[in-house]
DNA sequence: ACCCTCAATTAGCCTTGTCTAATTCTCAAT
DNA sequence: ATTGAGAATTAGACAAGGCTAATTGAGGGT
């Protein structure tokens, strides 16, 4: 009973076959390790254009460069990334592709999380970096379905459609950049590391929530009136908030 | 385990010294594939009674002796097993925890797939077998809780508490052992592969169905009637399925 | 132009988990 | 008691991902 035809496990990157020992290569079926680089490159390439370079990686995925090294030359092999000796890398349409497909996971996860199992918005990403190299596609649009297709997660951050698309976001400043005295909604959290969040998460600004932009001081110090009071905000931080006019971005839809 | 380090000889006490590898060796971190070895030996152990084979875990497995032979050791080596060469291996306490633990992700994922994503119910197994290695205990938990803590899985499979118990289960007796005439409810259907699954999903049998036996037939067919109509079952099929008589077993509660 | 530094690559080894081929052990049948 | 079949283990390889040490390339400063 062996037989087996089409058991696809496309879960660990080992090799598939029952005698021949063929290599997976060709396409589909990427490890969980490739997409991880994968994913990172999308991420550096995103806010600092150009090639992405191979100690960049090697910070960003915690390995060493040797390492990346290796791991580049069997991502250009499948064809994910193009690649110049010395110069770093970019990504193929096709590892573009492939790096939307785990933003999609990974946000969706993150909404889930959240809306459905009542996790807290700033503890979610752990768990959807590890599941989302394991969900199925299926699972993927279903987890959709039952959001109802929410274009952005938890962090404000667009999620892309089933067809890999992102949806047209909303126009949004700085909060570092915004008036004295406005009245501005939050609308995306940029984010790294967990700390930020954390941070952000016990002051209670998060996507949605409406702030009073109390006072902006010469070097950067952010003062907001939230709902659960009055906040100050280092530079550093205010610069992650993305924030819409207020009135503008009037009720709940956009 | 090839040359360097893996050699069982009585008395080569070190070479286990390695400076630049950190051994995950303490308890805790299981790779997911030695999860996927204590949970098919707890599987095997329980419905054939003593001490599992290596020829066994390779069929269920679908990898060779040999491979097997050398996870054993590892697994000897981490305490989850015992061992006894050429006779195959038990699970030791520790390594029951750990199969009950992977069974109760499993479990908990199929209900959720099928009761919170609208799944098929013979069409979670893949999924949940993914996942199971992959999911947080809080996360865990986190799905038992939105589903009401539920005492068996959609198959009729029960799911370890928290704590790792098993609930108490209700009698139940196989539909191949039913009385003619009676009137049963479905309790649990046993299973291994997905044909059988699809077969029964597709008759319309399913854990809380009720059924009335029509005919068992000298070979062991069995022919019930369903909701959906009249249904014969291969005694192969019928010896899968656990009923309770459908008086006793009135309401919900047992 | 020439160095010197630092990034990138190459070389070589390790660990997991797998395989095939060869060997060894067990046990039931003679 | 012996033996032979079949199960289990050992031996040796291999692919994936990782690391350290050594080497090579690219560029900026003088």
């Amino acid at each position: 009973m062996v037989a087996a035809s089409d058991d696809d496990s496309p879960d660990d990157g080992h090799t598939r076959s029952d005698k021949g020992s063929q290599p997976n290569v060709s396409t589909g079926m990427l490890s969980a390790v490739m997409e991880d680089y994968i994913k990172t490159i999308y991420a550096i390439e995103s806010d600092s254009d150009g090639r992405v370079s191979t100690s960049a990686l090697a910070d960003h995925l915690e390995v060493t460069a040797p390492t990346v090294s290796s791991m580049l030359k069997k991502l250009e092999e499948r064809g994910l990334v193009d690649r110049e000796e010395y110069k770093g890398v970019t990504l193929t349409e096709e590892g573009e592709l492939v790096a939307l497909e785990i933003i999609r996971h990974h946000r969706l996860l993150e909404a889930f999380l959240t809306e459905q199992l009542d996790y807290d918005w700033a503890d979610i990403h752990d768990e959807a970096d590890r599941l989302e190299h394991h969900v199925s596609e299926e699972l993927t649009d279903r987890i959709a379905e039952a959001l109802g297709n929410p274009p952005v997660d938890p962090h404000g951050d667009p999620i892309p459609d089933a067809d890999l698309s992102f949806p047209k976001e909303s126009e949004t400043i700085r909060l570092a950049d915004a008036d004295e005295g406005g009245r501005v909604t939050v609308r995306r959290i940029r984010h790294q590391g967990d700390a930020e969040l954390r941070y952000l998460a016990d002051a209670g600004v998060r996507p949605e929530v409406e702030l009073t932009v109390v006072d902006v001081a010469p070097f950067g110090m952010v003062t907001v009136e939230t709902p659960a009071g009055e906040q100050s905000l280092p530079e550093e931080i205010a610069q992650l908030i993305e924030v819409a006019p207020a009135a503008a971005a009037d009720g709940v839809e956009v």
